[in-house]
DNA sequence: CTGTAAGCGAGACGGTACGTCTGGTCTTACC
DNA sequence: GGTAAGACCAGACGTACCGTCTCGCTTACAG
C-alpha cells in the first residue's frame, strides 16, 4: 500500500490502527471539504495521529488519496443473477452507487487530474483501482462462457484488448454520465447501457480491433 | 464567458487585449505546471497583467480555466467523409487529440473533479464544453438520416436521451482510455470502438432506454 | 532600522503603524516568554499583523528582537548634575535600570549569544545598541572637559579607544552583576564601582594603553 | 554535576564513558552549530548513544551546555608571575583565551541568557562557573598581601564585596569586549585594564562602597 | 476641455496550508 | 534494567499563494 522500511527491526514499529485511522479520516475530510479544500493537517487531526506520523507513511496528498477512495472499490462484487446482461447491469450499477459518493467523486476525479502530470500516480491509480476491479470483468466472461453466453476465446492478447475496451466503456460511460452531465445512472439508463454494449461487443469486437 | 457589469457606460473601459493574454497564460500555465501548481499570480504576470485585472473579470482558478479549456475545443469539426462510421471516427480522433494535450488533460478534469462539490462550476463546464459540443452528435445523426444510415427519429424526447448516452459513451470512453488507462486512442482503437457503438446502437436502443 | 526598498513609488506602501506595534508586541513576548519561547508567529498574532508582513521587514528572530531592545535604551539621557562622577553615577543607574527589565535581559543577551556565530548581527548590535549610546560617553567627557574635570584630548585616536575600554567597563560590570552575578545594581554598588573607574582613569589609562 | 539514582544496585550499570562522550560531543557541536542550532537528537547521534540515555541524565539542552562549558574553566591558573598586576593580567588573558573558543561563546551566554527566565539556571552557572572561578580573585589577593602589595583586609564582609566587585568587572569588561565589540583581548588591550582597575582599587574602594 | 468614474500596474495586507524539523516521550528488541 | 533504534505527539519554522486592499496613474466618455 505505502512504502514500509523492509527490514526494520529495531525501534518501536509503526502503529498499525494509525493507517486504518488515516484514510477513514481521509474519505471523512473529502466527503466533508471535497478533495481541493482537504489539507494533511487536518487529516491528521482527524485521525488523532501528528502530522509526522502521515508525512512518515505517505508522500503528499495524492498517493494518500488514491489510497483511500480505492479501498471504497474493494466492495464491488460480481452478482450472479443468471444471465450476463444482468450481471453487467448489477455490477454497473454498483459502482455507480460507489462512484455517487461524495469521498469517491471527489477523490478520485482529483487524482485521476493530477495523474496527468505524473505517471507514477497514473500507475498507482491504476494499480490500486483499475486492475484491482478488473478481475469482475474477467470473472463475468468467464461466467458466461460456462453458461453459454460467449464463445471460448482463444487468442488470450484479444481477449485482453478486449476486456480493457470494455472496461474504458463502461467505467467511462459512468464516470461521465454522473460528473459531467451530472445526471444519475439509474436501472433505465443502465439497463440502455448494457443493451448497446452486449449488442455491440456480440459477433466479434475484438476480431475488428485487432486488424 | 465571464460576467461583466452590464450597465457601466462611464469609466475607463476593460482592455480588449487582456482577456485573450490572460487566456493563453492560463493554457501555457497549465501546460507547464499542471492545475494544482497554476496560480493566478503566476498566471497574472505570464499575461502581464495585475492580479486585481484577473479578479475582475473571473471569480477564481475554476472558472477561469473552464474558460480556457473551453476553447480548445471549439476547432472540433463533423469531418464528411460519406458514412456514419467515418464521420465517427473522424470526430472521436480529433476529440482524442486535443484531450491528449496537457493544457486539456489538466485542466478538464481538474475542474471537472472541482464540480462534484460546486453545481454553478458543473453548470458552467456543461454549457461551455459538453452543450457546445453537443452540435456534434445532432449533426452527425441529421446527416446520416439523410444518406439513409438511421431511420429518421420520430420521438424528440428519445432522441435527446440517446444523444445523451452516445456522449456519455464517446466522451467518457476516450476521457477513461487517454487518462487512466494511459492507453494511445489510435486509429485500431476508434475502429473497434466506433463498431462496438454502432452496431450496439443498431436497431433501438432507445426503444429499450424508454420503457 | 530594517531593510526598505528605497525609492518604490508604486504599489501599497507598508503600514506605517505596523512596525511599532510588532516592535512593541515582540517586547511584549519576551517579557512573558523570554527568547528562547518565543516565536514569529505569536509575535505577529500580538500586533494584529500577518506573518508574512513580519518576514517582509525583518530576516529572522534575531534581527526583529536587535531592534525591538535597541528602543529601549534611546531613553538613556546623560543627566546634568554638575559633576563627572555624578553624571556617570546617574547614567550607570539609569543603565542598569533598564537592563533589569525582562525584555532588555532576554532579548539582549540572547541576540548577543547569537552574534557569537554572525558577524553581521554583531554588527546590527554594535549599531542599534552600542554606538547609538557612546554619544553618552562623548558628551559626558566633553561636559567633564568644560568643567576642567578633565583635560582636553589632543589625540583623537587615543580618545576613542578610551572611550571604547570606558564603554566595554562600565556596560560589561553593569551587565555582569545584574545577568551572571544576579545581584541589584544599586546606589552604592553604582558609588564603588564610579570611584574605582574614574580613579583608574585619572592619570591616564590612554597613555599606557596606547604604547 | 548531575542527578544520579543514588542506591542502584541492580540492572545494567551506566556506561561511565557515555558522561565524557556527551560532553565533548556537546561542546563539538557548539562549535560547529552554535546553541540555538544545537539539537539533543545530534548530540547523542555524535556521542554514539540514544537519546533516552541523555535525557536520563539531564532535564534539558541548557543544564547539558553549563556542564559542557563548566569545564573549559576549570584549566584557569593564577600565574605566579611576581606583582598583582602581572598576576592579573596572566589570568585575564588566561580567560580572554577560553572565552574566545567558539564552544564556550556560543554555550557560556546563550546559558547566561536563558538564566535569566531560570533561577535554578542561573544558580547552576553560578555554581558551576563563577563561584568555582572566584578562588583566582581570592588566591590573588592573598599572595599580593603576602608580598606586601595589598594592605591586610580586615572586614570579611567588605572583602568578598571588593572580590565581587573584582569579578564583575574584571569578567564583565573581558566578555563584553569580546562578544560585544568584537574586539580582540590582546597584551596592550589587558595591560590599559589592568592599569585603570589596579590604580581604581587602590586606596579603599570598598571603604566608599560600604557607606 | 474638464471632471469623474472605472480600469490599470504594483505591491503590501491578514490569512491558511505547506512540508520539514525539533523537542521530549514511549515502545520495542536486544544485551 | 540499561541501551539503541526509531515511531509517536505537539507545535514552530520559513515559504508560497490566497483573495483583498490601497495606492498613483491612465483612459475615455459626459457635461
Amino acid at each position: 500500500m505505502h512504502s514500509r522500511s523492509p527490514a526494520s527491526r529495531t525501534g518501536r514499529p509503526r502503529s498499525a490502527t494509525a493507517d486504518a485511522a488515516i484514510l477513514a479520516a481521509t474519505r471523512e475530510a473529502l466527503v466533508e471539504l471535497g478533495w481541493s479544500k482537504l489539507t494533511l493537517g487536518d487529516v491528521a487531526t482527524r485521525a488523532g495521529v501528528a502530522k509526522t506520523t502521515l508525512y512518515r507513511r505517505w508522500a503528499g496528498k495524492n498517493e494518500l488519496v488514491v489510497d483511500a477512495v480505492a479501498e471504497l472499490f474493494d466492495e464491488l462484487e460480481l452478482p450472479d443473477s443468471g444471465s450476463l446482461a444482468a450481471d453487467i447491469e448489477g455490477v454497473v450499477l454498483q459502482f455507480a452507487t460507489i462512484l455517487a459518493r461524495p469521498e469517491a467523486k471527489s477523490g478520485l476525479m482529483a487524482v485521476v487530474a493530477e495523474a496527468t502530470r505524473d505517471d507514477a500516480l497514473r500507475e498507482r491509480i491504476r494499480a490500486s483501482v483499475v486492475d484491482r476491479q478488473k478481475r469482475l470483468v474477467l470473472e463475468g466472461r468467464s461466467r458466461a462462457q460456462v453458461r453459454g453466453e460467449l464463445p471460448p476465446e482463444p487468442d488470450p492478447a484479444t481477449a485482453s484488448r478486449t476486456a480493457d475496451l470494455i472496461f474504458d466503456m463502461v467505467a467511462g460511460a459512468v464516470v461521465h454520465r454522473t460528473l459531467v452531465s451530472g445526471e444519475p445512472v439509474d436501472e433505465a439508463w443502465v439497463r440502455g447501457f448494457t443493451l448497446v454494449l452486449l449488442r455491440g461487443l456480440a459477433g466479434g469486437a475484438a476480431h475488428t480491433a485487432a486488424d
